[in-house]
DNA sequence: TCAAAGGTTTAGTATATACTAAATTATTCT
DNA sequence: AGAATAATTTAGTATATACTAAACCTTTGA
C-alpha cells in the first residue's frame, strides 16, 4: 500500500508540510503561506514552491494568494504522520525511559524512518493507546481521530474548575517546567484569579496555589466537565 | 559531540558510503569504486563524485584510479553506524517481535534517524549485547570491535566440525531458509561431504543430515574450536 | 612493448529543496 | 476609492545527489 493514490513517492519534507498544514488548519480551514513558513522555520518563498509541488501531486489544494488546504489524500498522509509521531513518543516514554519533554525531537526524526509495521508493533506493545504523553489524541489506523473541544486555560473564567488535557507544545523547557509545576494532563485546576492584558493567573491545584503566566496558560488545553 | 572533527555535517548518503567502505575493506584495505558501486547499487560515476566529496571532508583517502580507504574520522563514523545498525536489529528482535530475516531493511532506515541517546538506551535495555541476531559483533561506544577470524562453511574441509557464528547477508529469503534449516549462529555442524566446483555440501546437524548449496555455505561464517 | 579491454573519472544533465531579491496581488486605512 | 502596507508568488541562485555519455588511466596479454 503506497502513501497516496498518485504514484509519486513523498519525501520527508513533504510529510512535514502536510503534517504542519493539518496542525495549523485543525483539519479543515485554509492555511496561509506565512503561517506555514513560521511553523516550519522556512521562508514564505520556499513554502510557496513546495506547496505548488504538493498541489501537483494532488495532496493539497492551493488558491494562490488565498491559502492551502489538504485534499483527502493529503489528510490521510498527515494523519498517518501524526499517528506515527504520537505513538513513537508514547513508546519512548513507556518503554525506553524518556520523559515527556525529551521525546519530541527524537519522534520528529523517527516518524520519517519507521515502517507501518514497526509503528503497529509499537502500538500493540503499548496496548493501542488513544492519547500520547502530552494528552494529544492518536489517530487510529484508518485515520479516525477523536478530537474534543478543549479550552486553553488562559480562556477559563475565574472561579471555574477544569481538567488539564493537553500540553500544546513540543518545547522541552516549557514541558519540563509544566511538569515540575504539576501542570500535566489529568490534573484538575481551579482558576482563582486571572489578571487582564495577558497577565498571570492564580490557580488552585488540589489545595496548593500556583501562579502561571499567560503564555503557558494558553498552551494548556482543558476540558470543563468529566469529558 | 559532532559526528566528526571537521564542522561539515554528514548526510545519510555519506553515512552509507562510509559503512559500505568499512564492510568491503574489513577495516583497512583500499576499496574499488566499482565494488562500492555494486554494494550500494549505484553507478561507478556517482560513487566517484561522492568519494571526492567525502575526501574533501577528511573522511576517506582517495588515490584516483587506485581506491578509497577510511581515515580515522571516517572509520569512527562507520563503526558508529555499524553499532547503530546492529543494536537496532537486536532491539527489534528482542523487544518488538521481529525475526532475524525481517530486521535489516528497518534498521537500514532507522540507523540514520536515531540519536546517540536512543541507541544507548536500547543497548542498556538489551544488556549491552556484543553480538546481533545474525552473530555479527557490535562495536562498542568508543569504536572497539572484536572481530574473530571466521571461516566460510564452504571452506571447511570434509570431516571437520565447526560452529556457525554469523550469517553474512541481509537477504530475508536466504535468512528465512537458513533458520528453517536450523543453520543459525551457535549451531555446531560437521561437514560430511563436499562436492567440488561450487557443488553442494552434506552436513551433520546434531545427528540430522542436511544438504546445502555452495552459495549459502559461503555466507555461513564459522569458528573451528570453542572460540 | 604496445594495443585492447576494463575500470575510473570528468563533463554535462536532472531532481529536490532551500535561499534572496524582485514582482505581484490583497488588504487596510484615510 | 485610492494609496500605503502587508502578504504572496516568481525568478534566479546554490547545494546535494544521482544519472548517462565521453574521456581517461591501468592492466593484461599477445
Amino acid at each position: 500500500m503506497t502513501a497516496h493514490s498518485s504514484g509519486e513517492p513523498l519525501t520527508p519534507s513533504g510529510e512535514d508540510y502536510l503534517k504542519a498544514i493539518y496542525r495549523l488548519s485543525s483539519g479543515e480551514d485554509p492555511v496561509s503561506t506565512t503561517g506555514l513558513a513560521l511553523r516550519l522555520a522556512l521562508t514564505p518563498a520556499s513554502v510557496s514552491g513546495m506547496v505548488k509541488r504538493l498541489s501537483e501531486q494532488g495532496l493539497v489544494e492551493h488558491s494562490p494568494y488565498r491559502g492551502v488546504r489538504l485534499t483527502p489524500d493529503g489528510r490521510r498522509i498527515a494523519l498517518r504522520m501524526l499517528r506515527r509521531h504520537r505513538l513513537i513518543e508514547s513508546y519512548l516514554v513507556g518503554f525506553l525511559g524518556y520523559t515527556w519533554d525529551t521525546v519530541h525531537d527524537e519522534a520528529e526524526r523517527l516518524e520519517h524512518a519507521v515502517s507501518d509495521g514497526l509503528v503497529e508493533r509499537m502500538a500493540v506493545a503499548l496496548g493501542n493507546p488513544r492519547f500520547d504523553p502530552h494528552g494529544d489524541p492518536i489517530p487510529d489506523v484508518d485515520g479516525g481521530i477523536v478530537d474534543f473541544i478543549h479550552v486553553p486555560l488562559s480562556d477559563v473564567r475565574t472561579g471555574e474548575t477544569v481538567t488539564i488535557r493537553r500540553a500544546d507544545t513540543g518545547d522541552a523547557g516549557r514541558l519540563r517546567y509544566l511538569a515540575s509545576a504539576g501542570l500535566v494532563p489529568g490534573t484538575p485546576v481551579k482558576v482563582v484569579d486571572a489578571q487582564p492584558f495577558q497577565g498571570p493567573m492564580k490557580l488552585d491545584l488540589a489545595g496548593a496555589e500556583r501562579i502561571v503566566g499567560h503564555e503557558l496558560a494558553a498552551l494548556l488545553l482543558c476540558s470543563r466537565d468529566g469529558t
